[in-house]
DNA sequence: TATATTATTGCAAATGATTTGCAATATGTC
DNA sequence: GACATATTGCAAATCATTTGCAATAATATA
């Protein structure tokens, strides 16, 4: 009976350090790029499900029909801010216990977690 | 030199029968199944881009890959919260002008939009 | 009302992102 | 190093959404 638990493998560290490299959500697509097609896109994919699942990555839509995943660094939950016109991705911080008090109040829901994006125009693109 | 506008057909207002029949956002297929296929899915969908540019509904995504439209009554600006378990929807108003000031003095993006979804367990399924 | 003009529809086929099946390969254990 | 099992790559499948196009419906105006 031997056991053994999730390998960290070639490819998963490349995945990772390609995370690790942006420091925005990205798409597998743009993982695979990144990569220069090294790893094949299903083990990008899966691999983006186990690291979803372990909880060290969250995903992100901003609408396109992409998901996007980003490394939780430092475990520091924060939303973001989207140029409608190039692209770009801003990270922002802020404090919401209010508005989640708020919304805790307003509603009998048992709330896990919630997303907030901002779309809009970067400072090149205004 | 005839020109003609949009035209109020008999799809488009079975579609806007459908959106208005739910009080929450639905996708593209969840209209035709209401719709008992009476209107072929791809007219659907080009109807909710039309409605999208003309600004009568609203599409968001609860991160299932399937986009959804809501109408815009009352034109009230609201949120959702979605059940993880069971995927009813809530919808949620509030004040949020401290929240976008906040952004706002945080950044230098030029916001136009923002979605903010909240997920969790709704009574019923804790 | 009939006719002309243009918008819209349905259907089939294309696309694009993500998933699945499976045999070949890499990892960790003993 | 040999074994047991987890993971990979590749091909094919799926699912949501889009596109091309000829047939049909809606409106303007004669
Ligand atoms: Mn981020
Ligand atoms: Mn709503
Ligand atoms: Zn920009
Ligand atoms: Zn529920």
């Amino acid at each position: 009976m031997t056991k053994i638990g999730i390998r960290y493998t070639k490819p998963r560290k490349l995945i990772f350090k390609a995370l690790n490299h942006f420091s925005k959500p990205v798409s597998a697509a743009e993982i695979n790029f990144y990569l220069k097609n090294k790893i094949d896109l299903t083990s990008i994919y899966r691999t983006l499900e186990l690291m979803k699942k372990i909880n060290i990555i969250e995903e992100t839509e901003f609408g396109d029909g992409k998901k996007r995943y980003e490394l939780m660094k430092n475990n520091k939950h924060h939303h973001h801010l989207v140029c409608e016109n190039c692209g770009d991705v801003e990270n922002i911080e802020m404090k919401e216990d209010n508005l989640l008090d708020k919304v805790k109040n307003k509603s009998s829901f048992l709330i896990k977690e919630h997303k907030l994006e901002f779309f809009g125009l970067c400072p090149n693109c205004q």
